[in-house]
DNA sequence: AGCACGCCGACT
DNA sequence: GTCGGCGTGCTC
């Protein structure tokens, strides 16, 4: 075998459509694996820390390949199961395994190279040659001595600095490197131990002596010989607060040669105490459904657990984590990232202690990378995250749980990877031969499709924990409401007089908010013109707090106008009723309560959202006014009146899953009301009242609005009787995109192996200067289909991005939307 | 994602 | 006439 030449392929961070091959330096053929991260040169000057894919002997085609620099760490980083779901989910779901690996990796993982302008202190030349620009950089240089191209960018406040820099290049003035840099760093600690000579009892003694004249050393001399028996050594930081000490009592005997400093690389991961607390007892129903489980996990892979809410499916789920880790095995619990809350996180830490981590966007780059790596080492043994957990590099998964199943946040918008985490949960899990959980008050249609063609088990919880009765349902007809009262308020008498008694009674109430379709905007009383966004198909948002009017999609803002930009007339109303202006309103209606919001805006800060919460479960708010947010993972004691403002935006929400989505979120809503203490009520002020999905609603009947559904979905060709494929193609001019999305539109037509639907012009036709259109792809369920149909649109679209007379079009592929 | 090569506007 | 803008193509 000697004389062959190792290669191998190199996934790199970037969205580029397959790996690259380098060769392997001789010396490093043995060491380098699969999962390593390796450092290779991409392109003139660029380093990249990517992940070796494949390592083998076949002579690529290309020519002039480079040796990779070295490894990034001593063993991979990734495992092969880890490389398999990436490959699997770039097919899956029609992205390059480039967007998944950026999406996987935490960023401390990734690294890349920086340039770096150092100055030459030996130019003997003058500057006079030089102009504005590139006399900047020198004086800048002259005193930093070096600068990343980005200083430069920033001080000459332009991207373009390559021509000012190749000058000083040239005139020897300076020179440019790659400056590798590793994101990720180590937490270091002070550590004390003694010196080796004073193990020595004599010497010991001896030293006593010597110290006869300082008290204080002698002290804190003992206080370590006291603790030191369980370490060798002893946290600077503990031993200074135990001996009750003064740094400087320490250094003098660090000086003496006494003790020794040294640091130590520790874990930012708060190390909790593993207190065995049990795990609260079973219901004799959860302990059924418990059983069930198990018993369905003997024939199906995948269980769906449909339990109402408040049936305790948390307490299932601890019991089978339980097992899982006693097994010796990892459990990952996903649930939607604002699902994810405290007390959750609590309740886990409490009964698995240490075991347990904890994986979201909240936690910065360094936390990330400690994680990846306890995982990897198998430290973690359950791992509670939003999606992105799924990621992490497992090595003997046995249960997946996908609590909040139905949940449309578990599927990535964007950017790629547009992954549904619970789908690619079940394809994770399949290469441990890990079970997988899916739980839920309310199944999404094709889960429990899934159910009824026997892919999946069932398994059903159907009644509240503890003594909790399920809330009384109350709709209340706004057109009857509007017909009697003269002034248009969002609030019935009925929704106002039960808000009133329950505030009376010192209960607390949740009034819920679609917040789409609400935001306001400015409208012209005269000519009913609103102003929209220059770069955007869309109208601009009033926001009260700064006055301006902005555009959600690309973030441009202006000053509300005084005046009517088209005829002119300065009548300018504000319409619309977001969570703010219904929040007023209840302000005015209910002077004499504490109300507080909870949407985007109130959350955007890092605790806004847990603030409030808190603030709720103190009971110091009895209104809270909110979105989506209200309906998940929370858990109230005394809410005794829930109120959905507004149940026919949600119905009546443009897309196929309308009906579905508004089903599930008025009974997740609904679920918040009446939990141990009193029995709950729930008001849906509709104008609508005998529409399907509010009787549905009302009568708790999941099952009829599953078959309703699932009706339509057959007639009208929707999951789960069809595979959908979403392609929107984008292009700053009109014409040409027009003619683009036309070709793959028709030719995808031709194929005649799936329906093709447009192209269409989206609600927002055009963002960000961008025209947009629509492609929707409808495949027969049955995998050849599947297949051709994905590896024929990739086709087309390569055949869009390669032609000239398409150039400029982006093309996005949604996947199951 | 960079970074380089190639073609059009405003300045000497 | 040239400098410099950014628009398109390639990177093992």
């Amino acid at each position: 075998m000697s004389g062959l030449v190792t290669y191998c392929d190199v996934i790199l961070p970037l969205a580029l459509p397959k790996p690259y091959t380098y060769v392997v330096p001789f010396d490093l053929a043995g060491f380098i694996r699969q999962g390593h991260r390796v450092i290779v040169q991409f392109g003139k000057n660029r380093y990249y820390a990517g992940i070796v894919h494949r390592i083998h002997h076949e002579k690529p085609v290309a020519d002039n390949l480079k040796l990779i620099e070295g490894p990034a760490d001593e063993h991979p980083v990734v495992t092969p199961q880890q490389l398999q779901f990436w490959e699997w989910m770039s097919s899956y779901y029609l992205c390059t395994i480039g967007e998944v690996m950026s999406a996987a990796l935490p960023a401390g993982l990734k690294i890349s190279s920086e340039t770096k302008i150092i100055f030459n202190a030996n130019y003997e030349g003058d500057y006079e040659a030089l102009n504005d620009e590139e006399f900047l950089i020198v004086q800048a240089l002259r005193e930093q001595r070096e600068l990343f191209l980005a200083d430069v960018q920033k001080l000459l406040n332009k991207r373009n600095v390559y021509t000012p820099l190749r000058t000083l290049f040239n005139m020897g003035i300076a020179i440019s490197a790659e400056e590798i840099v590793e994101r990720y760093r180590p937490r270091t600690e002070a550590y004390i131990r003694l010196n080796d000579a004073y193990r020595n009892e004599e010497n010991l003694e001896q030293l006593y002596k010597e110290l006869s004249r300082a008290p204080k050393q002698v002290e804190l001399l003992l206080a370590f010989t006291q603790l030191h028996h369980h370490a060798k050594y002893i946290k600077k930081s503990e031993l200074l607060a135990l001996a009750k000490c003064s740094p400087s009592v320490l250094q003098a005997l660090v000086n003496r040669n006494v003790f020794q400093e040294f640091r130590m690389e520790v874990s930012r991961l708060g190390n909790l105490h593993t207190a065995e607390v049990d795990i609260p007892p079973l219901s004799e129903e959860q302990q059924v459904a418990l059983q069930s489980i198990r018993e369905a996990w003997q024939q199906k892979n995948v269980v769906l657990l449909h339990g109402v809410t408040g049936s305790g499916k948390t307490n299932v789920y601890m019991e089978l984590i339980q097992e899982v880790v006693s097994r010796g095995e990892q459990a990952l619990y996903i649930l939607p990232e604002i699902a994810l809350t405290a007390q959750i996180i609590n309740r886990l830490r409490k009964a698995f202690g240490n075991q347990v981590g904890v994986y979201h966007s909240k936690f910065n780059l360094n936390e990330r990378v400690e994680i990846w790596h306890k995982v990897l080492h198998n430290e973690y043994k359950i791992v509670v995250s939003a999606r992105s957990g799924l990621f992490l590099p497992y090595q003997r998964l046995g249960l997946v749980i996908i609590d909040e199943e139905h949940d449309s946040s578990l599927k990535q918008a964007d950017p790629a990877p547009r992954y549904h985490a619970r789908d690619a949960a079940i394809v994770l899990a399949g290469y441990f031969h890990a079970k997988v959980l899916l739980g839920t008050a309310t199944p999404a249609l094709e889960t429990r499709y899934n159910v009824q063609k026997e892919k999946f088990g069932i398994v059903q919880l159907i009644k509240r924990y503890g003594k909790v009765q399920l809330p009384e349902m109350i709709v209340v007809d706004m057109r009857q409401e509007n017909k009697q009262s003269s002034s248009v308020s969002s609030i019935s008498k009925r929704l106002y007089h039960e808000v009133n008694e329950a505030v009376k009674r010192n209960e607390q109430v949740i009034l819920f908010i679609n917040r789409r379709g609400f935001a306001h905007y400015q409208i012209c009383q005269t000519c009913n013109y609103v102003n929209k966004c220059r770069h955007c198909d869309v109208s601009l948002t009033y926001h009260k707090y700064n006055q301006t009017l902005r555009c959600h999609y690309c973030g441009y803002a202006e000053g509300v106008a005084q005046k009517c930009k088209s005829c002119g007339a300065p009548e300018l109303n504000i319409v619309g009723a977001g969570t703010q202006r219904i929040e007023e309103e209840i302000a005015e209606l209910f002077p004499q309560a504490r109300i507080a919001r909870m949407d985007y805006d109130t959350t955007k800060t890092k605790h806004g959202h847990a603030e409030v919460i808190a603030q709720f479960e103190n009971r110091e708010i009895d209104i809270l006014v909110g979105t989506q947010m209200l309906s998940k993972g929370l858990d109230f004691d005394h809410v005794s009146l829930v109120g959905i403002v507004h149940a026919d935006q949600l119905i009546h929400f443009p897309g196929f899953r309308s009906h579905e989505k508004a089903f599930q979120l008025m009974t997740q809503v609904a679920g918040r009301a009446g939990r141990k203490n009193y029995p709950g009520k729930v008001i849906i002020q509709t104008a609508h009242p005998m529409h399907p999905v509010i009787q549905c609603v009302l009568t708790g009947d999941y099952q009829k609005m599953y078959e309703n559904e699932l009706t339509a979905r057959r007639q009208f060709l929707y999951p789960p009787f069809v595979r959908l494929i979403e392609v929107q193609l984008r292009n700053k001019q009109l014409l040409v995109l027009e003619e683009a999305a036309l070709f793959l539109a028709n030719e995808m037509r031709r194929l005649n192996i799936c329906k093709t639907l447009g192209p269409s012009t989206p609600f927002v036709s055009k963002i960000n200067n961008f025209y947009l259109r629509d492609i929707l792809i409808k495949i027969q369920p049955q995998q050849k289909f599947i297949e051709q149909t994905k590896s024929a649109l990739l086709e087309k679209i390569d055949a869009i991005r390669t032609s000239k007379n398409w150039r400029g079009t982006e093309i996005r592929v949604n996947v199951d939307p």
